[in-house]
DNA sequence: AGACTTTATATTGGATACAATCTTTAATCA
DNA sequence: TGATTAAAGATTGTATCCAATATAAAGTCT
């Protein structure tokens, strides 16, 4: 297993290294559900030694990321469909609300902003990128409403979602209707009407679940 | 300075404990804000070494609960004013869903428990329990929904506030109108009233961030 | 005296070493 | 052979030691 450091700038600790890049990795669906997280292995990857690599999986823990047992270690934590669910239904409603306090603070900038960063991802081919587009233009819009924990606890629950994403993306129409659905989105913001802009992240939040939920059960079908 | 361990069950290592007692002591109000966690202290308060301490202190980190910098350690976050409204409003708006989901599933077990819970609440004397009790009532009601993230997300907003709700009980009518705002709650349940759970849930809420906040405007005018 | 430099101390970040526990393999017995 | 037990190896949990950095105190120069 190969690991590459996030950010090696000198500021940032080993024990921080070690946990964005290995919370980058989880996301990103390098690490499948269940896979151990051996500390004397990633100690290595990182040349340093276990002492941060611990750090680090505690603070993985905090965030629901893996799962540890005493005596045995740390696996990605995978999610029940039951959780699949809920995880999605705290985004919509949390999401929602978030563009609902956000509208009124937009400037153009942070519109120009967002439609870049929603430009971005409409152009963006490879599909390993897209969940962090995707995020990216969400948190752009809900940027404007100053409310830090919000984000964090959305980030939260995309950090949780992100990587069961990419497989359904590419066997649907998903990219082509999030680019459709995102445009909607930020018309709405643009033109200042909070109340639609929520009712459509709502909706995009809740489309999303039903398409990867179907997608789930189709396979399992198959199987 | 002097911590308790919170459970010295065998099945729980040095980081377990050390943690949940910090958590514990944090939110309790027993460690002010800014109060630096010096490693060696809590080290030897719990007769361990550093290594137990300072994952512990990662992971209170990951939950907001401390604040960490290089070389100059943690010390207990404190909450801005935008911050303690941005937090209220996530409650509300989590918690008033929570309710609204659990409502359809409860159970005459269940409803049973959230009484017990609740007249646990309105006869407790002593104000260092409220916070928990209260905390106690509410997820007694939440638990139906059979919503884990629903309820660590809702978990992880009380830790940040519950030190902040204790001095504000002792000078106002809170308490009291905490209990007959609880009792119009469970009433809605136990009737299967979800929407009007969900409403009163919320202003719930709202009404004690309201509360608070006027008490700290106040508190501020008079210095 | 006051400002700057230097040294000493305190504190955190990390590495190595050891102990506790789990897992796997080998050995033993029916 | 198959099951059971015992030993070896792997892996995590913790303690101790050293390094890096920050803070505080003492010293020096003008």
């Amino acid at each position: 297993m190969n690991f590459r450091a996030v950010d090696v700038a000198q500021t940032k600790s080993a024990t921080e290294i070690v946990f964005d890049s290995l919370r980058q990795a989880i996301i990103m669906g390098e690490l499948e559900d269940g896979a151990p997280l051996r500390q004397e292995e990633i100690a290595k990857a990182f040349n340093t030694s276990r002492i941060p690599v611990r750090e680090a999986i505690a603070r993985l823990e905090q965030l629901g990321l893996v799962e540890t047992r005493r005596y045995k270690g740390a696996v990605v934590a995978a999610i029940t469909n039951d959780e699949f669910d809920e995880i999605f239904d705290l985004r919509a409603l949390v999401e929602s609300d978030a563009i609902r306090r956000a509208v009124p603070m937009m400037t153009r900038a942070s519109l120009v902003l967002a439609r870049s960063c929603h430009e971005d991802f409409a152009k963006a081919t490879a599909p390993e990128a897209w969940p962090d587009l995707n995020r990216k233009f969400h948190c752009s819009l809900y940027g404007a409403a100053q409310a830090p924990n919000y984000l964090k606890v959305i980030n939260g629950l995309l950090d949780r979602l992100d990587r069961y994403l990419r497989v359904q993306l590419c066997l649907t129409d998903g990219m082509e209707r999030a680019t459709r659905e995102h445009e909607a989105i930020l018309s709405a913001c643009e033109s200042g009407d909070a109340e639609r802009a929520a009712s459509l992240t709502y909706d995009h939040v809740q489309g999303v679940k039903a398409s990867v939920l179907d997608y789930l059960k189709t396979k399992r079908d198959q199987a």
